[in-house]
DNA sequence: AAATTAATGTGTCATAAGTACATATTTATT
DNA sequence: AATAAATATGTACTTATGACACATTAATTT
C-alpha cells in the first residue's frame, strides 16, 4: 500500500510511532466578505462547541481525501450558501497546537469576496449571518486572527489588483466604488484624487447609463472590463476518487 | 477521548468514513535561499524517492503531532543544516491530490534566507547542495511550482521590507547589496537610483569601514539599523507534549 | 414653476517619487 | 608614473500623489 510506504519511510529515522502524523486533521475556513449599506461584512455562524458556546466561527470543514484545497473551500461555499462562482484565495495555513480545543487541527485560511445582493443565501442552518466586521469582537478558535490576517490582505490586493469589484453588482457608479474602497481600508479617499486614480488603471468602461435609484443627481454607471474577470471564473469541484 | 469526540462529530453529517480524516499526512517544505558568487542559491537534497530518481526536492519532513508548523520548519533547518538563527516566513499551502506518490500529504510551504558564508552547514548526508536558482530545472514532487511561488513572494517582499540584509553578512557595501537586489529582481539596476532609494528608506548605517578584501577601490561598508533586525529573532523550539 | 438641496463631475498647483544619464575621485595594478 | 577599474555623487525630466473649490444636474420642497 502506498500510504503504508509512507508511514513506514517516515517513521524509520524517527523514534515517534508512525501512526502520530496521521493524528492531525485539517480544514479550510473561508473568511467570506460581503458588502452591505456601506460596510464590509463577513459570513458568520454560532459555533457548535461548548467551548465557545455565544461565539461565532467562521465557515469551515475538514477537508476530505479526495479533494484539494480549493475544491474543499468550494465545497463548503457551496454547501453553506449555495453558491458556487465566488472569487476564492488562499491566504495562510494556521497550525497551533492550541488552537482547537478537540485535537489537532492544522487549518488553511481562504477568503471570498461575494455580492450580496445578488447572491441570495440559504440562511437557513446553523445561525448563519453576515456580521460588520468592524463590530466583531470575540471569535471561537483562533478565528478572530485569521479574520485579520484575510482583511490585511484583502487591503492589500485591493490596491493593487481588481479583486473589489466581486464585492459589487454588474453595473455600479463610482461613489459606489470609493465607498466600498473606504469601509476595506478604513479610511477616507478624496474624490478626485479617488477617480484620477482609478480611472488611470483603466479597469472600468463607461457603459453610458445613469443610476436611477437614488434620492439625488445619479451618477454614471461603470462595468469591470471583462478582461479582468476572468479570475473569478474557478473550475469546479471534481470528484476523483483517490483510495 | 477529544479526538474521538473530534472524529465523532466530523462524521456524524457525513457519508465517509471519520477515520478518513486522518489519512493525510502534513508536512512543511522549506526554500532555503542563499546567496553566493552573485547569485541566488538554494538549498536541496536529492530526492530519496524512486520515482524521482535524480531530481532534486526541498527540505521538508511530516509535521509531529506536538510541535506547530514554524517549529516544525525550524527543526526540519536544524537537522539539516544545524542552524536555527534563521529568517523563515511561510508562503502558502499545497494540496493537490496527486502531489506526492506515496499518499496524501499536504504540505505548507516556507521560505528562509541566510548568508551562505557565516553559516557552515553540515553538507552530510542525502546530497544536500547549494543550487544556482535559475539553473533549476525539474524536481521532485510539486517542488519547482514551490519554489517559484517563494520566490515570487521573496521577490515582493524584498521591494518593502528589510528581510534580503539575511542573505548578508553583517557588513556589506552598497555594491554587493545592489548585486544581490540584481539576483533576486532579475534585472539590472542603475546604480545611482538605486543608492538614492536605498538611501531613502533609512535601513542603513554608515558603519564608517572600508572593504578591504576587493582588488579595485574599496567601498565604504554598511549595516543594518538595528531596529530593523529583530524579525530574525524568532522562539526556540518549544517541547510540549500534547497527547 | 421657482427655489432649495444634495450629490455629481471636473482641474490645478505643489510636492514627492521614479528614471535617465556623466564626470571626478580613489585605489590597485601594471 | 601611467593605467585600469570601480566608487561616489547630482541634475533635469517625467510621472505619481495629495490638497483643495466650483459649476452642474436632478430630485425635492415650497
Amino acid at each position: 500500500m502506498t500510504e503504508k510506504e509512507l508511514r513506514l519511510k517516515t517513521a524509520e529515522v524517527e523514534k515517534i510511532s508512525p501512526l502520530d502524523y496521521f493524528k492531525i486533521a485539517i480544514s479550510v475556513d473561508s473568511v467570506i466578505f460581503g458588502y452591505e449599506e456601506k460596510e464590509l461584512k463577513v459570513l458568520l455562524i454560532k459555533s457548535d462547541l461548548e467551548e465557545f458556546a455565544g461565539l461565532h466561527s467562521l465557515l469551515g470543514d475538514l477537508i476530505r481525501t479526495d479533494e484539494d484545497l480549493e475544491t474543499a473551500s468550494y465545497r463548503i461555499l457551496k454547501e453553506r450558501t449555495g453558491l458556487d462562482d465566488v472569487f476564492l484565495e488562499q491566504v495562510q495555513a494556521f497550525g497551533s497546537l492550541d488552537r482547537h480545543p478537540s485535537g489537532r487541527v492544522i487549518t488553511i485560511a481562504y477568503y471570498s469576496l461575494l455580492d450580496i445582493k445578488h447572491h441570495k443565501l440559504q440562511l437557513s442552518h446553523n445561525e448563519l449571518n453576515w456580521h460588520p466586521v468592524n463590530e466583531i469582537k470575540k471569535m471561537a478558535f483562533d478565528h478572530k486572527i485569521i479574520l485579520e490576517s484575510c482583511l490585511n490582505r484583502l487591503q492589500q490586493q485591493v490596491m493593487e489588483h481588481p479583486v473589489i469589484f466581486n464585492l459589487l453588482p454588474e453595473k455600479f457608479s463610482l461613489r459606489e466604488l470609493q465607498e466600498l474602497y473606504q469601509a476595506i481600508l478604513g479610511f477616507e479617499l478624496d474624490r478626485r484624487n479617488f477617480r484620477k486614480k482609478i480611472s488611470l488603471k483603466d479597469w472600468l468602461i463607461d457603459i453610458d447609463e445613469m443610476e436611477n435609484d437614488v434620492p439625488h443627481r445619479p451618477g454614471k454607471l461603470y462595468k469591470l472590463k471583462q478582461e479582468f474577470k476572468k479570475k473569478m471564473a474557478r473550475k469546479k469541484i471534481s470528484v476523483l476518487t483517490f483510495d
